[in-house]
DNA sequence: AGCACGCCGACT
DNA sequence: GTCGGCGTGCTC
């Protein structure tokens, strides 16, 4: 019998929408979800996943070329992920090479072998912790290093010693060669703690849900509709310990900001099992490890961000996505997915039960719960009996503010002072002031490369595009004009910082933005700050309002709601209302009564209607009769393909031409645009336009997609534009 | 994305 | 006479 020639189909890192086909190696077919060295073009050389085997190529065999090395001898993605990837890459035609480059933490994606994927450390062993520092007194840089490794349990890196000396491995040499030093790989899953905390009683909402969810052997998906201080983590964590009992891993997703090492610890001191944390602070080394020990089945549990909805699991009986609502679950470049319905896909896949947890679900979700697809669970009360906050609106036309507090906020800002409680203000908007203005010709600082102002920040007396990060000197004369009159219009945390000190010059106030968090760790500590007491006014913007808790805030003022109320964005509204309930469950606690004051100019504006009841059902049973009287999401799915030129017309352009090549695709069912400039059309120097698809349904949409991207691909014109099609987008700008 | 090939301007 | 500008095309 001859032998038949098999082919090996891999996907290479490269924007290309399909997988490239080799020879395979001598030592046989490897098998899907295998890394492979394959020769890319000249002389170039990839790591590519293997995606499958044939018998046929459609490419002549004299043209192909040979898989150079296989470098694993188990697949590193296991069958459950590569399906879920394939699947990915093709519901968001993408690239399937980059969604598998995705799947893999940067220190996998290369030729690396598995084995040595984690962090290299130098680490104290038992006899060099028996040393007596004193004899070492005449070789300083050998007490200094082992002195640090003494306070390191999990050893340093190279570049961790670099820091302690430069001269560092002189002196290691010797420490290893006395045997007081070791090598080895760190170990990223952080001991188990000795002593466990007792889980705390559940109200019958709690049991309730937790008895749901654990009657559910096979796939479901469970919208946790729980007000703030429900007590929704705590849901999460019974089903969790009833998953852990049968020996099954859990993989929990919570939203960027979210990923606290308060969060974290809660889970560690709950469960005496290893978990891996997965997020974009960790380095490299600390990545590989954790996802490598959820492949191995060594951690039980995995705790991440969006890219951890890839991690393999081995025995997955459990996901949990925390906050579902949030934004931040949407990769809004590259390979744009959500994590979220990635992760209810996975569930589905995998046959296993989900969780989608949040204050104010999002409006797909509670569509699913309106159709019967998803199991609701509702936990309706805080817990410890506390009542929810009272929240009052305030009218902006009728009450003059000073640098935008009006009199009641201030007023309740002092009381709140005088009872030795804190204040939370919340102003989505950093810097001091967002427009630098010439009252005598009208003139506006604008940004050279976008089309918006710059915004003025005082301390470090610079001009800041917040768009393209573009910054220079504040010029004290109007270049149009000559004036020298120039002013500061408008108000930013730093601004209202700056009034609040006027106002208050005893409290003492902490201003929360990206500005004062540049540093790594300095949120957090502003964070123990706040919780110390070390402070009585909280300024920032959004981001004081994810995943911390500050039992002493009474008082929640919303200095500017109205931004987002009349926005051309068909989901501003439903992201309005979750953003104000968020930052309302910071305020008050069991025995102390919060209050939420919001200034806003349009009081009478239905959404707050609801808001002050209180009532998100309400408001999104409503706002889903709009959508659907509309045909918006999630009564049609929506793809939009955005395009960016360095010349003015270009994107218009090409999004013109593709346009014309829809005509040549399947658009029954179908409505596609006309391709418009984005909302901001040039950004950084590039000028922008987009063009939205929308369909009723599914099905007709993702055909029509598929024609029409191979067509694109052929355009040449689509080689002098940057271009990106994005399913399901978050945002249409 | 990389990388080479390919024709037109300012330099040792 | 060459170095190099980025337009165009291809990668199994």
């Amino acid at each position: 019998m001859s032998e038949t020639p098999r082919i090996v189909q891999v996907a290479v890192p490269a924007p290309l929408r399909r997988t490239f086909d080799y020879l395979p190696p001598s030592s046989g077919d490897p098998r899907p979800g295998v890394r492979v060295r394959v020769p890319l073009g000249r002389g170039r050389a990839v790591v590519g996943v293997v995606t499958g085997t044939a018998t046929a190529s459609s490419v002549p065999t004299a043209r192909l070329k040979a898989v150079l090395g296989v470098l694993d001898e188990e697949p590193l993605l296991p069958p459950e992920v590569m399906d879920l990837l394939t699947w990915a890459a093709d519901y968001y035609h993408h690239p399937i090479g980059e969604v598998m480059q995705s799947a893999l933490p940067v220190r996998l994606r290369g030729d690396r072998p598995a084995s040595a994927a984690g962090d290299s450390v130098w680490a104290i062993t038992a006899a060099g912790r028996a040393v007596n520092e004193a004899s070492l007194n005449r070789t300083p840089l050998r007490l200094r290093l082992l002195s640090a490794l003494k306070k390191e349990e999990q050893g340093l890196t190279a570049d961790e010693l670099v820091r302690i000396s430069a001269r560092w491995q002189a002196g290691m040499k010797a420490l290893v060669a006395a045997g007081w030093v070791a090598r080895r790989e760190r170990d990223c899953l952080a001991p188990v703690p000795r002593t466990l905390l007792p889980p705390p009683a559940l109200n019958a909402a709690q049991a309730d849900a937790v008895r749901a969810v654990l009657a559910s052997r096979a796939f479901r998906v469970f919208l946790l509709h729980g007000v703030t201080g429900s007590g929704k983590t705590e849901v999460y964590l019974r089903a969790i310990e009833a998953v852990l009992a049968t020996g099954r891993q859990t993989l929990v997703l919570v939203p960027e900001i979210a990923l606290t090492p308060q969060l974290v610890d809660r889970f560690r001191s709950r469960f005496g099992v290893a978990i891996a944390v997965l997020h974009s602070g960790l380095s490299d080394g600390e990545r590989a490890c954790g996802w490598l020990s959820a492949r191995a089945g060594k951690a039980a549990i995995v705790l991440g961000t969006r890219s951890a909805v890839f991690t393999p699991l081995p025995r997955l009986g459990l996901i949990v996505v925390d906050e579902e609502h949030d934004g931040s679950y949407k990769q809004q470049d590259g390979f744009r997915y959500s994590g979220r319905d990635v992760a209810v896909m996975r569930a589905r896949r995998s046959g296993v039960p989900i969780v989608l947890g949040s204050a104010t679900p999002s409006l797909e979700s509670l569509y699913q719960v309106q159709r019967g697809r998803y199991a609701y669970l509702s936990l309706p009360d805080r817990a410890g009996a506390a009542n929810p906050p009272a929240l009052d609106l305030l009218d902006m036309r009728r009450l003059a503010p000073d640098e935008s507090l009006s009199r009641p906020l201030r007023q309740a800002i002092g009381e709140c002072l005088a009872r030795r409680e804190q204040a939370m203000l919340f102003l989505n908007r950093r810097g001091f002031a967002p427009v630098w203005f010439c009252p005598d010709c009208g003139w506006l600082a604008p940004c050279s490369r976008c089309d918006a102002r710059l915004t003025l920040h005082r301390a470090s007396a610079r001009l800041r595009c917040h768009h393209c990060g573009a910054e220079g000197p504040v010029p004290k004369h109007c270049p149009a004009c000559g004036s020298e009159r120039l002013r500061a219009l408008g108000e930013g945390t730093e601004r209202v910082e700056g009034a609040l000190q006027r106002m208050f010059p005893e409290a003492r106030i902490v201003r929360i933005d990206r500005d004062t968090t540049r540093r790594k760790g300095s949120l957090e500590s502003a964070f123990a700050r706040v919780r110390a007491g070390e402070a009585d006014i909280l300024v920032g913007t959004q981001m004081l309002a994810k995943g911390h808790d500050f039992p002493n805030v009474t008082l929640v003022g919303v200095i500017n709601a109205d931004q987002g109320l009349y926005s051309v964005d068909f989901r501003a509204g439903e992201r309005l209302f979750q953003q104000i309930v968020q930052v309302s469950g910071r305020a008050g606690r069991a025995e102390k009564p919060g209050r939420v004051l919001i200034q806003t100019y349009h009081p009478d504006h239905g959404l707050f209607g609801a808001l002050r009841l209180g009532d998100y059902r309400q408001f999104a049973d409503d706002a889903l009769l709009e959508r659907r009287e509309a045909g918006y999401p999630p009564f049609s799915f929506l793809a939009l393909l955005r395009a960016e030129s360095s010349s003015p017309g270009g994107a218009l352009k090409f999004l013109g031409l593709a346009r014309s090549l829809a005509e040549r695709c399947p658009r029954a069912e179908l409505e596609i645009m006309d391709p418009v400039p984005s909302p901001m059309e040039r950004r950084a120097g590039r000028h922008r336009a987009q063009l939205l698809v929308q369909s009723r349904r599914r099905a007709p949409l993702h055909a029509f997609l598929r024609e029409w991207l191979s067509l694109l691909e052929e355009a040449r014109e689509a080689r002098r534009v940057r271009w990106s099609l994005d399913v399901d987008p978050a945002d249409l700008y």
